[in-house]
RNA sequence: GGCUGGGUGGCAGAGUGGCCAUGCUGCGGACUGCAACUCCGCCUACGCCGGUUCGAUUCCGACCCCAGCCUCCA
C-alpha cells in the first residue's frame, strides 16, 4: 500500500487516485532565464522517481510539468542580453532539457508553456471576475482579492492577519489590500505583450498554473508537486485561484521536495551559492550526482558538498564491484517475490524512502559478493535483482567495465596507454620483478587509477 | 514576530517503545608476491532536562540549537 505524505494534510495518507489505475500529476517547473542548478536537479530527479514507482506499481501515469517562459525575470534578462525573451527561453529550454537527460531524468508526458496558454489564462481570469475573486486596478493590472477567499493560507498555514502583521514595506500599488496579486500585468512600451479583454500585456505568475493544469488534467487531479519554496505563495495562490474559478477541490495531494543547501545555507541564485548541474557534472559522474540526491529522503534538506559526491562515488562503485565479471547478457528476468523486492517496495512504498530503498540494494550487492565465486547461478539471480531494482530508480544500469573506468568529469580518456602498462607490469610480475611491478603500479596511483588482480587477470578502475 | 520541518555514531543517512539499518571512512583478521577488490569481525549514536512506562533515541511537556517560508525562488 502507498503511503505519500500530504503537505495540505500534514500527513502520510494511503494513495488512492481519483480514476482507479491512472494518475495525473502536475509538478512546477521552472521559470526559464538561466542554467539550472542542482537544486532543481534535485527537485526534479525527485519527481522523476516518484514518477518511476508509480508506473512501477501498474498506474498510468499522465506527468505534466510546465515550463514558465514569460515573466519580469525573463524580460529583464532577455533585454541585458539584446535577444528576445522566447529566444532566450528557447535557449535555455534546450539547456535544460540536456542537463535533465544527462542526469537520467525521463521526459514528463507533457510540458506545456505559459504562453501557449494564454487562452486558458485569459479564460480563467474572466471566471475570476466574474465571481467577484478578482478587480481590475487603475493602473490596468487585474489583481485577484485574497480576502474573499475565505480559506486562504490553508496550504502553507499562514492566516492573513499574520502574513499582513509580517508583511515587508512595499511600493505604492493600486491594490484593495496588501495580500492581492497579480493575474494580468498590463505591458509597458517594447514588452512582450498578448491582447485581452483588460488590454495588451501578460500574466502574472501562479495563474499559468491554474490554467494549465485545467486545460490538461481537468479542474480536480491527483498530485500536484514542486520544491518546497514554491508552497507559499505560488501554490497558496494556485489553489486560491482554481478553487474560486472551479468552484471545485484543486489538488488531492501536494507532494513538496526540501531545499539543496550549501553551508547549511539554501542554495539560490539570490544568494549565489549554486552549483549548476553542468559545474557539478564536470567533476563527478552523471549517475554519482543522480545517486547523491537520492540518498537522503525527498523531504528533507540535503547539503551539496565534494566530500559527499566522493562518498556517493564509492558507494555506486560497490554496485558496480558486485556486478563485474558477471555475465550480465543473460540476466534472467528479476524474480518479484524476492524477499529483497518486497523490502525495497516497501521502503518506497513508505513515502517513496529512498535512502531505505538504497539499504536493499546495497544487501543484495553483499549477497552477490557472497555467491559469486561458489554459486553463480544465484549470484546471477540477485544480479537481475539488483540491476532491476536499480532501475526503479535510475541507477546502476551501465555496464559495470564502462562505468568503473570511464574518465571522470573532465579527466582525460586514455584507456590504450593505460591497458599497454598493464601488459608491462603484468610481464614483470611474471619474471617475479615485483620492484618494477609494483614501480609501475604507483604511476598508477598517480593517475589515479587503482589495479586489481583477480583469478590471473588485471583489472583497472579508476579511483 | 508568525508558520513549517529538523537535531542519530568520524561523516552521510534511515528507522524503531525492548532485537542488524545502510553507505563512506578508520581499526583487526582472512585472501594477495605486495596491494586492490571481496569476505569475516570491531569502534564511537540517538541535543538538553523532566514525565509516562517493567523498559524510551523512539510517546508527552519544557528548554536550547539549526534550516525553510512569510520578497523572486526547485
Amino acid at each position: 500500500m502507498l503511503k505519500i505524505y500530504d503537505t495540505l494534510t500534514q500527513s502520510k495518507r494511503e494513495f488512492k487516485p481519483m480514476v482507479s489505475g491512472k494518475v495525473s500529476m502536475y509538478v512546477c517547473g521552472i521559470t526559464i532565464y538561466d542554467h539550472c542548478h542542482i537544486g532543481h536537479g534535485r527537485t526534479f530527479i525527485s519527481f522523476d522517481v516518484i514518477a518511476r514507482y508509480l508506473r512501477y506499481k501498474g498506474y498510468d501515469l499522465t506527468y505534466v510539468r510546465n515550463i514558465t517562459d514569460i515573466d519580469d525575470k525573463i524580460i529583464a534578462r532577455a533585454n541585458k542580453n539584446g535577444e528576445s525573451s522566447t529566444e532566450l527561453a528557447e535557449r535555455f529550454t534546450k539547456i535544460m532539457h540536456d542537463d535533465f537527460a544527462s542526469l537520467g531524468m525521463l521526459p514528463p508526458d507533457i510540458e506545456p508553456k505559459a504562453t501557449e496558454s494564454i487562452d486558458e489564462i485569459i479564460e480563467m481570469i474572466e471566471a475570476l471576475i466574474e465571481k467577484n475573486f478578482a478587480y481590475q486596478g487603475t493602473n490596468g493590472d487585474v489583481y485577484y482579492h485574497v480576502p474573499v477567499c475565505k480559506d486562504y493560507g490553508k496550504l502553507s498555514k499562514q492566516n492573513i492577519e499574520q502574513l499582513q502583521a509580517g508583511e515587508r514595506v512595499e511600493v505604492a500599488t493600486d491594490k484593495k489590500n496588501s495580500m492581492d496579486f497579480v493575474l494580468w500585468k498590463m505591458a509597458k512600451p517594447d514588452e512582450p505583450k498578448w491582447s485581452s479583454p483588460w488590454g495588451d500585456g501578460r500574466p502574472g505568475w501562479h495563474i499559468e498554473c491554474s490554467a494549465m493544469t485545467k486545460k490538461i488534467l481537468g479542474n480536480q487531479f491527483d498530485i500536484h508537486g514542486g520544491g518546497s519554496d514554491l508552497q507559499f505563495p505560488h501554490h497558496e495562490n494556485e489553489i486560491a485561484q482554481s478553487e474560486a474559478a472551479n468552484e471545485c477541490c484543486f489538488a488531492n495531494t501536494w507532494i513538496h521536495t526540501g531545499m539543496m543547501q550549501v553551508d547549511r545555507e539554501k542554495m539560490s541564485k539570490s544568494l549565489g551559492n549554486f552549483f549548476t548541474i553542468k559545474d557539478v557534472l564536470s567533476k563527478f559522474r552523471a549517475e554519482t550526482v543522480r545517486y547523491f540526491l537520492l540518498s537522503s529522503h525527498y523531504r528533507s534538506q540535503l547539503n551539496y558538498s565534494e566530500d559527499n559526491l566522493k562518498s556517493a562515488n564509492s558507494g555506486l562503485e560497490r554496485f558496480y564491484v558486485a556486478l563485474s565479471d558477471l555475465d550480465l547478457a543473460n540476466l534472467p528476468e528479476m524474480d518479484r517475490s524476492s524477499d529483497y523486492v518486497k523490502r525495497f517496495e516497501t521502503a518506497m512504498d513508505d513515502d517513496f524512502n529512498t535512502p531505505e530503498a538504497i539499504a536493499v540494494l546495497f544487501d543484495v550487492a553483499k549477497a552477490i559478493n557472497r555467491s559469486k565465486d561458489n554459486e553463480p547461478t544465484e549470484a546471477l539471480k540477485l544480479a537481475s535483482v539488483l540491476v532491476g531494482l536499480g532501475e526503479i530508480i535510475g541507477i546502476v544500469q551501465q555496464d559495470p567495465q564502462t562505468f568503473l573506468t570511464q574518465a571522470v568529469g573532465n579527466e582525460e580518456q586514455d584507456n590504450e596507454k593505460i591497458e599497454a602498462l598493464i601488459i608491462e607490469r603484468n610481464q614483470a610480475r611474471e619474471d617475479k620483478n615485483w620492484t618494477k611491478a609494483d614501480e609501475i603500479r604507483d604511476k598508477f596511483v598517480e593517475m589515479n587509477i587503482i589495479l586489481e588482480d583477480k583469478n590471473g587477470k588485471t583489472t583497472w578502475r579508476r579511483g
